[in-house]
DNA sequence: GTTATTGTCACCTAAACGGGTGATTTTTTT
DNA sequence: AAAAAAATCACCCGTTTAGGTGACAATAAC
């Protein structure tokens, strides 16, 4: 008997899932919740074998809480839930200590399978979430990478800092942080601040 | 009875839509279709009463396809369904026709409640809806109207074109792009390409 | 037909950015 | 331990943008 629990904010989907597990013999759902801190308080007197997490949740992030519970309880296996089909969120999730990650468009059999699979300890990607990785690695191979400092440059210049101000805010000169934009603008290949916020708004690395 | 009709490409929501209403005595799930075209073909044969339609399908746009059942089928009272709370949806989806707009958190009761107010040729926002509504048209009001010159400059700028080459484009004085360009900053309450280039990106201005 | 808006242009000054080169230290990888 | 990558700083020079003020013609709104 697999003891399951369900994290989502959406009662049509707790419904669903609750309507779609419910005659199979060898799962069993144990609860749910619609929000972070309701689902860490229950973990503090129960335990279950697989988590259903969607990682968009009212009060904190998905990616956040399933790291939060992996710390805590390892044993908890965690299939993440979501309707975005989003390589960004997907590799979050993993590398949070998610098992695997379901479509909500998953039929039956695929939420089922999935849970077997990651209740083995095994790791269970739907063939969408698997594209969505592989599209989204391609297109980050396409984009050049960005060190940690120059992704935090970036964020403040898009916050609209100037050099100075930015320089300011990291304990750093004009002219590394100048440095740093000038990177940035060989890298993405981009010659001015407005191919740059636009670049980067667009592939969402801010 | 009220017959009610769902699209939508999650198995998750569609379970849990039968299992919420399937007690209720006065609504009748007609049938549903995971996509577009499915949801066309049935209608050439049968009607209902509701639809609950989800904005994102596979294969086309939510919102396209509330025009054409709209205007095939005026009789048929339309709410859409979604997990976006994004006042540029809900608009559109009211705009090609739709009764209301039901978030896909929505409780069992709000979900009964929405259908009977449709049904009734009345209208029904959900709470969050209404919200997202009002902010957005207090945001796009917030938004001072851009003229046609200066969304054309806008878009040039975005493109990561200087003055000077916007000026060549647009045969004015390279004087005049910079006023233009003022004019964006003041108007739009910004101090540097950065913020103007994002904001403009996030307003959908470009 | 008068008023308001829009589009046009000009000039001034200062601040910020863009492009290049080179160098040192720290951190990470191998 | 050696090599590679990341982060730091500096200086030069020209271009571009930002901020301000003022002005005039063309259009649109009233």
């Amino acid at each position: 008997m697999i003891k399951v629990y369900i994290v989502d904010d959406h009662a049509v989907v707790i419904e669903g899932i609750y309507s779609l597990l419910q005659n199979e013999r060898d799962i069993d759902i144990a609860g749910y919740a619609t929000n972070g801190s309701n689902c860490l308080q229950y973990f503090t007197s129960h335990t279950v074998d697989v988590i259903l997490m969607d990682i968009s949740l009212p009060d904190l992030d998905g990616t956040d809480l399933c790291k939060v519970i992996k710390k805590k309880y390892p044993g908890i296996m965690i299939l993440a839930l979501s309707t975005f089909n989003q390589g960004t969120f997907i590799r979050k999730m993993m590398e949070n200590g998610a098992s695997g990650y379901l479509l909500k468009n998953a039929s039956k059999q695929e939420i089922i399978n999935a849970i077997k699979t990651v209740v083995k300890g095994k790791t269970y990607l739907s063939f969408d979430a698997g594209q969505a990785l592989k599209s989204d690695t391609q297109q980050l191979s396409a984009t050049p990478a960005l060190t940690k400092r120059e992704k935090e440059v970036l964020r403040h210049i898009a916050e609209g800092s100037t050099n100075a101000q930015i320089s300011e805010k990291l304990f750093i000169s004009v002219d590394t942080v100048d440095s740093h934009r000038k990177n940035l603008h060989t890298k993405l290949n981009v010659k001015n601040t407005a191919m740059l916020i636009r670049f980067a708004l667009e592939h969402k690395l801010v």
